[in-house]
DNA sequence: CTTCACCAGATTGTCGACAATGTTTGAAGT
DNA sequence: ACTTCAAACATTGTCGACAATCTGGTGAAG
């Protein structure tokens, strides 16, 4: 948390904190999906001048956070059941990508503290019945933890800048956690155990597998809902 | 052609249509890599204010062309030797999940229409001994069209809207051209036969090795330009 | 009753001016 | 001659006002 603070120094213009603000705000569903974008109203609400939040609001086009439409605004993404299933199949091409990649260049060190990670999501499992920390947010810090480890920038930027945005919203929104949490740790053991023996081939496999078996079950939960 | 200008109307604001217009230069060199961009001189440049200029900036920062520091001022992204590579690595992922979606979705239409684009190439390829269209933009467009094919927004976005730009950057920079067009035509021609036979598993892998021997190339050509 | 045109209100787009920050120049001191 | 500091300059950031465009509602014609 501490960290996540200093590594975004208290953004040095309006338009950068403004526009981080938004991202939480929508992410988190304080703005809700589909929601008209007033310029004068968020000014107002974020005391600044409306100059400062167009070009926030420019930024949020980039991050596909909002659709705009010249000369009649703005609106906030309102993530359809088909989206949410094309992220999934992004996700599990780059992911793999990123595991593969994970395994020739991540360090000891950081493959040690990926198991301290799981270990953590054990015991949070274990203590809490699967229905806390890891579902909410510890899934996605394991991928993201991985995506660091590709060392590849372009993966970074394009998964943790804007896909994950998206997927975490869509989590906030519906509360969905994932309905096999044991099932999800085993997998993330065996991925880790992959990279370690640096078996890039294999590491990329089990990732596209986990990701495209979560896939799956939401497509099933989608089914149900429809009925 | 046609088509594509009317499918981007004449930007209905100006800070679209500059937006485009620097696009175009950053992407042919009119504005070289590294150059700062002073807001005084663009707007004068475009005879606009600098309102809309610093939104087209904003945007810009978003699609990665230009790297801002607040205070100090948007450089056009240097392109390294490294992140080319990174972006091979995005692309054999991303372009072989494309694919394999491909052979899923593309109508029969669209496949007869892929398969008279590698005759036009191939044609273009014996008139002018493969110094010509096909490697500068004919490649892209091959790529291009079967990432429409996909039917996956969010891959047209992520490719479209962003990879794509750096990797036409970077052809019209070193006017590097693909030193291996024939062999590169008949890949082509095995990958929409693939598809056509609605093989995924084996589109996504002939596209993977496709992209991957052209990284190869790349870190060869690099090498040799070291020493 | 429906449809179309028009007008008022509100919102977005654009501009020029002012404030805040960075950079450069040059002069003084060691 | 080199370093340091400070003032002048240039550039970026922010603001409020004005112009262009869209939206919703009212009224008249069919």
């Amino acid at each position: 948390m501490t960290s996540l603070q200093l590594a975004e120094p208290e953004s040095r213009t309006l338009a950068d904190r403004v526009c981080r603000e938004i991202v939480t705000a929508i992410i988190k569903g304080d703005i809700p999906p589909g929601q008209k974008i007033s310029e004068p109203e968020l000014a107002r609400t974020y005391g600044i001048s409306r100059g400062p939040l167009r070009e926030a609001i420019r930024r949020l086009e980039g991050l596909r956070l909002v659709v705009r439409i010249p000369h009649v605004g703005a609106r906030v993404v309102s993530l359809s059941a088909g989206e949410l299933i094309e992220i999934y199949h992004v996700r599990e091409a780059m992911e793999g990508m990123a595991c593969r990649l994970a395994a020739q260049n991540m360090t000891d060190a950081e493959i040690n503290s990926l198991r301290a990670l799981l270990d953590e999501h054990e015991q949070s499992l274990e203590q809490t019945d699967g229905r806390s920390y890891f579902q909410k947010e510890g899934d996605l810090d394991f991928h993201y933890r991985i995506v660091q480890g590709s060392k590849n920038t372009k993966l970074q930027e394009l998964l943790g800048g804007e896909l994950y945005h998206l997927v975490r919203m869509y989590r906030y929104q519906f509360s969905v956690s994932s309905s096999r949490p044991v099932r999800a740790l085993g997998e993330h053991r065996h991925i880790v155990e992959a990279i370690a023996a640096r078996d890039g081939e294999l590491a990329e496999m089990l990732m596209r597998r986990h990701i495209s078996a979560a896939r799956r079950n939401i497509e099933n939960k989608l089914k149900i809902n429809e009925e």
